[in-house]
DNA sequence: CCCTCTTAATTTAACGTTAAAATGCTGTAT
DNA sequence: ATACAGCATTTTAACGTTAAATTAAGAGGG
């Protein structure tokens, strides 16, 4: 009773009369060769929770070399919340706790390479990493991969070999949405892109750009104006176009990035009375729960962040530890589809294989898209009246 | 080179030449009695570089028996974001990276005693807690007091002994709220309040009584419904209130527990042709992104969430190092009022003081607070006729 | 009575780091 | 020459845990 700290295996060693090895292989139920008689188990038991005692997880990751923790990184840009990101931790939660593993998130701001302290990552608090940002660069994953420490990516396309990433059907999922607005009527479509540096963006634009060539209406990319996926840009973009002459007359509709843009967007189109859809039609991209705050509801793309979320741990689980196969995944998720570099044998012997993971969207339509108006909507007219 | 994992400060040792202490006192500044030569100091520093080392936070731990981590404990209701934790979580992020102490997030959900796996928490993964929520028990705490973690509690009350608290003026600004309504002419003022186990929601109602008693206004219990702080919550009690007569004619103000209710009730009147602020006025607290999200923007009384979870980590600090003084604030924070118990030295010495820190709030005036309709409104004669 | 087999533990040696004490050195004043 | 600093570095011993090897004691068989 001399210490004034927590107490340790020794001190319940002390207090049941045994060594400390008997009480670890109580404790944790693995007793490799070991077996205990009943009477010192339950002493053993007794004397525990007498003095309060919790195994330190720092020690025992030590010893084991394997601390049974994921981590997760998460960019944050500005102090903007990203919902999706939140959606997808849920996820990431839910299987992590199902594979009796621990999560440590890190929270990193205004994502730049230097800015993102890899020592956090790589000191050994996590035994492998999910990394959830639209842009990975080679540098980052090198320092991963020295350090041997397994990570899968979540939306980072998959341009880097040996790398694993979940994804979704972007470019597909951007092809629906525009010819749903095509179907509308629409022909003047605005794309208010994410960062052009991402994936996700461009293999947005490839569908958007698609939808149109299929319905024979030419592109023109004055109505493609990149930006980044936070509520902030969708305001700040939609201003600046409504004070520039060359988008008068507005577009028809607005293809948005994201649902924070389409947030965004619209609460600059309300500022200055332009009515969502009378005027112009609005579409987002994730069903976040800001698809369901705005007025109207936004028409938007589901993502399955939760299972995306879910599989980011069953993938990384097996890189982790290659011996045991228990984490093995039972088939299959639906709506997935496996793309693996050339299959065979000698790739999965040599390095990992580049593997990539991608999920369906799907069309939500809600009220914030209707039929174009019938008259082109001129934005002077109503910005300069109003106010 | 036999190992496959990552390197050591052994590794870096031999790569130098030198003894591993040498190299550890390197890598740390904090050299205590120890010097080291320019040339040794190079070439350890270039020998680290040269094999990619970084230290293992966890046998650094142990090893100094302190983590310099401070852990959060988040309560997140069913699948909801509070986005008000997020806000508090900031400040804690900004102020423990100022105090190079590194942050850890622990979400717990739905709370209760029970379900808050405490292992997690005393596992010696941090050197102190900080607990969000607007609830606390007792045996919660002597858990931790149990394990020696200091802890510091942000929205939970002061009715626990010995235990540090940051909190707000809910019954001051509960008082002023209400006065502003009272103040556009509003009488029959709805609380639709949060948890009513927690404190602050208490704190609040004895705001509100408060205000009504002061104005001459006869308190009416039934004008009290309480829920929990979550829009799922503000929708459902909204709903409950909109389909039983004793609440028609509707009051013509909603003071809402939470910006998070406010959301939900506003939603369920909109969805049942209910004007804000023409038929009804709302009214939040917090000040979170949700007020500005709402249609109209919604009026509340701001919190200081940034700088409560600032406050949180200066004053957990030297509970963790009772040694060091370097973690000392700079003077008091504006608007902070601080109550001491007794004050007397002998208490110092003794046990930890109990201390409860209470923030200003600040009255935000929006679009969803106006007079009230000159002829009371009747709840049958919209949501009938509509849908 | 010696040998082997089982059961129930203990002992030893890590895991990667740091605090504190110990060790050589070199020069400098007594 | 002798003791005495001062510097640069190493040694030793933890920190709390676990894997693997080892010991001890009894049971049963020849």
């Amino acid at each position: 009773m001399r210490r004034s700290s927590a107490p340790t295996l020794h001190d319940v060693a002390r207090e049941a009369g045994v060594s400390a090895m008997t009480v670890s292989v109580v404790i944790n139920g693995t007793g490799s060769n070991i077996r205990v008689s009943d009477d010192t188990r339950h002493r053993i038991v007794a004397a525990a929770s007498r003095l309060h005692y919790r195994p330190n997880a720092y020690a025992r990751g030590l010893a084991k070399r394997r601390m049974d923790t994921i981590g997760v990184v998460a960019v944050v840009d500005g102090y903007e919340v990203n919902l999706y990101f939140l959606e997808i931790l849920n996820g990431v939660l839910e299987a992590a706790t199902e594979h009796k593993q621990n999560t440590i998130v890190f929270s990193v701001k205004d994502w730049t390479p230097e800015n993102l302290n890899v020592t956090q990552l790589c000191d050994g608090r996590s035994d492998g990493i999910i990394f959830i940002a639209p842009t990975l660069t080679g540098e980052f994953a090198d320092t991963l991969s020295q350090r041997h420490l397994p990570f899968v990516t979540i939306h980072s396309g998959s341009e880097l070999e040996g790398t694993f990433n979940i994804d979704v059907k972007n470019e597909e999922g951007a092809c629906v949405l525009v010819k749903h607005l095509i179907a509308q009527g629409h022909r003047r479509i605005l794309y208010l892109s994410g960062g052009i540096q991402g994936f996700d963006a461009m293999q947005r634009l490839t569908g958007y750009r698609r939808a149109l060539a299929e319905a024979g209406i030419p592109f023109d990319d004055r109505l493609v104006v990149p930006g980044a996926y936070s509520t902030w840009s969708g305001r700040q973009r939609m201003a600046i176009i409504l004070a520039q002459d060359s988008f008068s007359p507005l577009p028809t509709a607005i293809f948005c990035g994201n649902d924070a843009v389409a947030l965004g967007a619209m609460e600059m189109l309300a500022e200055n009375g332009i009515r969502v859809p009378e005027d112009v039609s609005v579409a987002g991209f994730d069903d976040t729960l800001t698809a369901r705050i705005t007025t109207p509801q936004l028409t938007t793309m589901r993502q399955p962040f939760r299972q995306m979320g879910r599989r980011a741990v069953e993938v990384l689980l097996p890189q982790i530890n290659p011996r045991r196969n228990d984490n093995r995944p039972n088939g299959n998720p639906q709506g997935l589809e496996q793309e693996e570099a050339e299959g065979n044998i000698s790739d999965v012997l040599t390095q990992k294989p580049k593997r990539n993971e991608v999920f369906d969207v799907e069309l939500i339509t809600r009220g914030s898209v209707g039929p174009p108006p019938t008259h082109p909507f001129n934005i002077s007219d109503h910005t300069t009246s109003r106010k």
